[in-house]
DNA sequence: CTCTTTCTGTTGTAAAAACAACAAATGTAT
DNA sequence: ATACATTTGTTGTTTTTACAACAGAAAGAG
């Protein structure tokens, strides 16, 4: 568990606080490492929890498959990145999505109402913490938001060319990969995989722009 | 601004407060009362805020008008509720979407920053309040996620039959209303008005569903 | 009450997406 | 290197949606 300290120290919960700070509340937390293979579930849709948890090594989805079998996927978690801050409220309900591991990975879990309360040893930096998660939830709270501006654009092209562009400008260039393949992207914008291919062939027929696997680019000049 | 005070005490924000300490805080969170016409914008597009937000009468709808001028309706804010708690965080960026006032609105607003430190002078419920404002945000995140769900729903019937069963859970009964007319529903689940009629009136049809105006009842046996 | 505006349901048409099936390209394991 | 599995692009067909236009119902104003 040590191990992962450092990683610790990059987070958001944590920002602010030396490893050995860090160090010294695990105990006072609760702290457990698990680790998971990839493609396992970390957890399923229906649980309850109560644990607050960060991504220490990895990548998880946060996503939905319905009756039918239409996967959803509603966000990406890379290492560093916590989860389940949102069920930390005691008067939530079970999860409404499954979590898994798309590679392998190592999850970190905190106890939630110690986190919440402060606790009785020396937690100096307790009220941080708690700041530090309250941002974090808003920040997801806006990406959301933002997912949710994608995924209401009527067409296909409309959610791809609204994530695109999002994503140059939160990459900061029109040159950017995404941490998708084309099934996992079109599950993301709850699209048809070949439809969304045939629209990107187009998009690049029409100079909008170009892509190599994973890799894009967009392009200003379009000949459309 | 007084003669909302006991509506404040029935907001989350204020959870576990008493009229006589919400009114002693009012002015150490620097609180203002602005009142709006139906129609009219509470915030815009693009502004950036460090306000947090409470409608303390009236509805608003948060929502974006695209390029195209395709309404998307994201939430809608009945008395009582908060908003703008997402954007207290320093790094937050500028308002994504416009908030407007469905009918004749009066909105109370606090100091962000006031909010989230602690106060010089004697404000006992403090991290009571930020607690409150942190549980606030994770519901509305939850609530998000709950949109999502519907939003990634291929068809406009499956949209409508998950919007519409989420309603009858929430509500505790097959038998609801819903605080949307047609055109509003059409924007809130970002399909098109006519289709959606014409789908609604198929499940009427197929025995799914009975309607009249704003008022739904879900049909178990159905004879599709 | 009458006029006007808004809201709702209906229909037909054009456009787009889902679906299915397949081939080419790429990646992985042995 | 070969065999096998996965990913991606392409095409044709079917289903669904968006769009437009309109008529009846309901609501609101004078």
């Amino acid at each position: 568990m040590k191990t992962y300290i450092p990683v610790l120290e990059k987070t958001r919960i944590f920002a602010g606080v030396s490893e050995e700070d860090i160090f010294s509340m695990l105990s006072c937390l609760d702290a457990r490492l698990c680790i998971y293979k990839k493609g396992a579930y970390v957890l399923r849709q229906g649980e309850r929890i109560s644990d607050l948890m960060v991504l220490v090594d990895g990548t998880l989805h946060i996503q939905r498959d319905d009756y039918w079998g239409n996967r959803s996927i509603l966000e990406q978690i890379a290492a560093g990145e916590m989860f389940g801050e949102a069920y930390l409220s005691p008067e939530s309900d079970v999860l409404l999505n499954d979590v898994i591991a798309v590679e392998n990975s190592a999850v970190m879990l905190f106890n939630g109402k110690k986190l919440l309360t402060t606790c009785p040893s020396a937690c100096r930096f307790h009220s941080r913490i708690v700041q530090n998660i309250f941002f974090a939830v808003s920040e997801k709270n806006r990406k959301l938001v933002q997912k949710l501006g994608h995924m209401s654009r009527r067409s296909t092209r409309e959610k791809l060319l609204s994530y695109l562009s999002e994503e140059a400008v939160r990459q900061g260039s029109p040159r950017f990969s995404i941490p998708f393949n084309r099934q996992q992207l079109a599950d993301f914008l709850s699209v048809d995989r070949s439809a969304m291919s045939n629209e990107l062939g187009k998009l690049r027929d029409a100079g909008f722009l170009k892509f190599d696997k994973n890799y894009f680019e967009l392009v200003k000049e379009s000949r459309a």
